[in-house]
DNA sequence: TTCTCTACTGTGAACGCTCACAGAAGCATG
DNA sequence: CATGCTTCTGTGAGCGTTCACAGTAGAGAA
């Protein structure tokens, strides 16, 4: 287990060989696979390995596979998003969980001004790393670009917008989950629903309004501008949407609103004017994040499956560095019923 | 700039040397600081690397020199924790600016399970980070002797408590920190003055009871074990020490509460109660950290200079990898009056 | 037998850099 | 003139690994 000296210079491939009786370039294939290997030697280079406390040294490796072995998790938000958002939260656990089953380490790289983002762009195209995790929701985000012209392997988190061509990415069904949604309002009776949309330049903003549309529309109740107020994601926002929406049209009876953090500034307004929830109005959220059954009324909401997000990107990611083509994975999503429909 | 062609074999030391018309050597010494460098081949080797785009390849430099030019962020807490205390956001913002500063990328590892810990620790002993900056408030956290035994440079944020002998951290003076609020409290004419503490196997949590009690001494006020209630940082435990408080001494006027984000819990709890802040109970937290002006009212408290800290805990580490003995830097702390006192 | 094919093994040559050393040039000192 | 010192420069070796290649042994086919 532990060295016996106190610090010696750490054994290399060759002590191995050494100790098992067979050449660098035997233990080197056990190393990388164990093709070609006889299950002798397979055995003597394990066992000599487990003695010698033996670790392989990755700059070694790296020098000559071109390879560093890492990859970066890349935050291209104003840091403050990234700790008020429980989402990131899920998303880099996720991430580090998945690529720790390939022993693959994960450089958490902020990169929230300008002036960052130039550093670290230029770090990652110096091929410091293998390839890159990239959140973003703005559109309109250079970065992306950059990197996929400079032959980076990159995996977007949610689809990116007004990009010009093949770029990675994983997103959650946006518009099928906000039909879902609706669907559940309007099968409680609601015929007033309304929406606090997300940001209107990221497709999640987007699609999740789309989608209300959508079923409203199938249901046959004529779209009402007066029920449609934006928002950022933020709390805030949706206390004033909510307030906004309220004041236009005070016979509401539903409102879906595109994230859960909003959803908790709509139920606090909510509670302000008098209303019930679900009672007078119901209530749905989205993303089922630690903010859903932190609200009371607990949250009805759509479950983003963010576990899986985080392990198909790395899947996507891993198989691009490896040479396949960029790939685009749309997750299905999940009606959560809480307390507040 | 950028490169000409595409995805050519990025330039090396030769190229550049050529490019030069100098030796490998000579360029390889004005890569590292430029002594015994002519002025005239310092000249000529710049303007090569700006020619050819070249960037210094890290593994091969890696490889003989031993270290890896990377810096480890460890957390060994439970990863919500990271999440919901802002504090940790600063804390990790001036870690990275501060490395910035050196061009050394940092590697944040999060290790909230037993498994990950031992992941990690041995990936950080294989010599992959040339040190670490550890953040783990909880004592008897092994990780930091493992670490120090396996000759790691190592800073803590936080004095390490129960730690045999030297390992360097950084802190801020939190007992004299204590004794300003509780003396700023008492200058208001408050004579029953409670307290929530923090988790008292934290160095902090300690500390800042001790200045506490030092100051109701001095000032000749009598302790009353009814005043003290304990928590352990969260927003929750605030709301449940006031409870307690409030119950057991329905008299106090004041309360120093051990973090913001618990002071937040203590305010609403008093609100419920129909106590006024300040005009009944006048609430004193700890820390600055957003949560302090998020408030209502916005609450006085101790300022933790998180900013110096981060880069306090850089230096420090630098040092230590550069050779220096481990050492410990106490900051002061500062009083910031706001409307809750 | 002889040839071919497969499974396995060892060896030298890289990868791109730093480091130690040798040596050159310039200048002052004995 | 030799000697020493300082400043600068080039060269070979080597860091620990992988990769391409050559080579061996054994099995099966001709």
């Amino acid at each position: 287990m532990s060295q016996s000296g106190g610090r010696r210079r750490p054994p290399t491939i060759h002590d191995v060989a050494r100790e098992a009786g067979v050449s660098r370039g035997t233990v080197s294939r056990v190393l990388n696979g164990g093709h070609y290997v006889s299950p002798t030697a397979q055995e003597a280079v394990n066992a000599a390995i487990r003695r010698t406390g033996y670790v392989v040294n990755r700059h070694a490796r790296s020098l000559i596979t071109g390879r560093s072995d890492s990859i970066g998790f890349l935050l291209t938000e104003p840091q403050e998003r990234f700790f008020e958002d429980p989402n990131f939260n899920v998303l880099l656990r996720g991430c580090t969980q998945a690529l720790a089953a390939h022993d693959i380490p994960l450089l958490l790289m902020l990169a929230g001004t300008e002036d960052e983002r130039r550093r670290i762009t230029r770090y990652i195209t110096a091929g410091h790393v293998d390839g890159v995790l990239l959140v973003s929701s703005h559109s309109g985000d250079p970065v992306a670009e950059q990197l996929r012209d400079a032959g980076v392997p990159l995996v977007m988190c949610g689809k990116p917008i007004g990009v010009g061509s093949k770029i990675s990415y994983v997103a959650a069904d946006d518009r099928d989950g906000a039909r879902d949604m609706v669907r559940h309002l309007v099968s409680l009776g609601r015929r007033r629903v309304g929406m606090v949309t997300g940001p209107l330049d990221t497709p999640g903003g987007v699609e999740r309004l789309a989608g209300y549309r959508e079923v409203l529309t199938e249901a046959g109740i004529d779209l009402d501008e007066r029920l449609v107020a934006s928002g950022d994601y933020s709390r805030a926002s949706g206390e004033a949407g909510a307030e906004l929406l309220l004041e236009r049209a005070p016979d509401m009876d539903a409102v879906f609103v595109a994230s859960d953090l909003m959803a908790q500034g709509v139920l606090s307004t909510l509670h302000r004017a008098g209303r019930s929830v679900p009672g007078d109005v119901a209530v749905g959220g989205f993303d089922d994040s630690s903010a859903a059954v932190a609200s009371s009324p607990e949250l009805t909401t759509i479950r983003q499956p963010y576990d899986r997000i985080s392990s198909e990107m790395v899947r996507v990611l891993i198989a691009q560095i490896g040479g396949d083509d960029p790939a685009a994975v749309i997750l299905p999503t999940e009606l959560v019923k809480r307390q507040s429909t």
